[in-house]
DNA sequence: CTCTTTTTGCAAATGATTTGCAAGAAGAAT
DNA sequence: ATTCTTCTTGCAAATCATTTGCAAAAAGAG
């Protein structure tokens, strides 16, 4: 929990004009420490140990959804991954790339998605979403030192 | 459960060298007659009254799966769905618009969904998935009889 | 510093999905 | 058709992420 992340912290819940308390400052440095969407339990593993409940967690995150501070997505199996709303536009999320070697997700921020075609009449879209699944760098070179 | 449907599922079991069960005729059955993504839940409750037990539903649905007989998506909450694969391409499925208003979804089977640009080096795209939300055309025309 | 309103911790509840296990079908072999 | 072996099912109980009730504790206003 750096110095610089607490800052980051208080200013979005004084964005929101939330109360600035401990379960929330240690959530939100978690999550702007992370490199990838989180579970409620990885960030409840994150958080200085037994410091915050996770009832408390989940409540918190569920609070700052409300207000868009953070998005959550369902990226491999029914658990919820939860990430900082950042580098979201308004109407769509950077697409999420799981590994199926590694199980590894990551978050492309730097692609861009393209408008769905075709798109019957009438329908409004208001968010978007993409979820990628295949073989990361990673994983694509190691295959390689035994064959 | 049409004829039709019956003679479809045995086919569709007989492809992958499955045993053809009560269970899996009646959920198969359920989900040829469904226009958009059933959870477990709902097949369970469309399946002839108490024919079929609830843990058979999902048991079955898990295999079904693995065959790539039916596709699952979380589409809105923690709780999984599931269709057939019928509509979906080897990389990737149709989108599925929720509407924010009813809450229901669809399966936009003519919809087009372009590749992601600009995707960091190294990444093998195996599967795409696109989740839309936004107000239906029902909803969107409801609207305006009250204003 | 007091007071009012939110939040939190703790424990217990939920609810979708899984799992263990013995009884029951499917399909192959006889 | 009958037997046999293997795969499936039903039932009940277990999981596990997430919620919820409630009284105690903290935040921020006055």
């Amino acid at each position: 929990m750096t110095e610089e992340h607490l800052q980051k912290a208080e200013q979005l819940l004084e964005q929101s004009r939330l109360r600035k308390t401990r379960p929330r400052l240690e959530i939100l440095c978690v999550l702007l420490a992370a490199d990838s969407p989180l579970t409620g339990e990885q960030i409840f593993d994150r958080i200085t140990p037994a410091s915050v409940d996770k009832a408390t967690v989940y409540r918190t995150l569920l609070l700052l959804l409300r207000h868009d501070i953070v998005h959550h997505a369902y990226l491999r199996n029914r658990i919820r991954h939860f990430e900082l709303a950042h580098h979201c536009k308004p109407d769509h999320c950077h697409p999420h790339f799981t590994c199926r070697d590694c199980g590894r997700t990551v978050c492309l921020y730097q692609a861009v998605v393209p408008a769905v075609q075709n798109l019957p009449a009438g329908y409004l879209v208001l968010h978007r979403q993409t979820r990628l699944e295949g073989i990361c760098p990673n994983c694509r070179t190691e295959g390689f030192g035994d064959e």
